[in-house]
DNA sequence: TTGCTCCTCACGTCACGTGAGGTGGC
DNA sequence: TTGCTCCTCACGTCACGTGAGGTGGC
């Protein structure tokens, strides 16, 4: 099933600028077989990409061109996969697999950066609330 | 002790420009008294303020104007804890308490919305880890 | 006095927003 | 055929980056 660029900016929910613009710049695939002033044609795949850079754009703050990077790296990845079931060599096997152990890793260490700041954030009105409560307490038993 | 603005940048992770932009637009005090061209001077109260804004604009991808709105309850929230102290009223007091309290519990819920964001993408990558690793135990004893 | 940092324009950039004017598909 | 969505410019905006040219303070 083929979905247009209005369908496509809903279900990830951006907008349809966005999706252009990341085209333009290479970061979605945008198809190079369509003429010009055509319509765009996507799939429920592309949403999935999309949805993917939305958030690491999101919650990493990584820039468009970071972005591409991963996504380059991404698909590196997907490319050594089927690397990975064609070759019986159990020494270009094990590369394989620590190659991406290790392109996870480095993105499980920016996800749990974020997260402790988040956690300290989270302390930080979690004191407060309580000092708060604490007042609210005093005032009714004082 | 008074800081230029070249010291304060630094203590709160960032750069002169932005110092004299949030200045620019009112998100950061800027001494009115300061004559044409004469050197800025800020306090470590003005580092601190800068910090919080950072983090907030840097983890929860907060724009400047929203950020300001927030400063100003933040100023509105501090005049109300000197109103705490000087009135007697019980009622008066058990309204700014309530005040304080909504205000944190929104940010909170902010905070945690976004925990819970990263913590989905977190699972995600250590599922994914799992399976490498699984796969390298079968290559090991396969 | 010599560096270093500061100052104010002012143009550039990134990641889009927002029309203008026109064409395509259910 | 009528809406609705799509198309391509192209200028605007937000949050700064990056010099240019000049002045201030330890």
């Amino acid at each position: 099933m083929s979905l247009r660029i209005g369908e496509v900016a809903k279900r990830a929910g951006t907008t349809t600028r966005t999706v252009r613009y990341y085209e333009e710049i290479g970061l979605l695939p945008g198809s190079s077989t369509r003429a010009q002033g055509k319509h765009r044609s996507f799939t429920t795949a592309d949403v999935e990409r999309l949805e993917e850079i939305l958030r690491m754009r999101d919650l990493l703050n990584l820039s468009l061109e970071e972005l591409k990077d991963l996504v380059e790296a991404e698909d590196a990845r997907a490319l050594l996969r089927e690397e990975f079931q064609r070759t019986k060599d159990r020494k270009r096997r094990r590369r394989i697999l620590e190659e991406a152990l290790g392109h996870i890793t480095r993105q499980l260490e920016l996800v749990r950066g974020r997260k402790s700041e988040l956690a300290k954030l989270e302390r930080q009105l979690v004191a407060r609330r309580r000092r708060i409560k604490a007042r609210e307490r005093e005032l009714n038993t004082g």
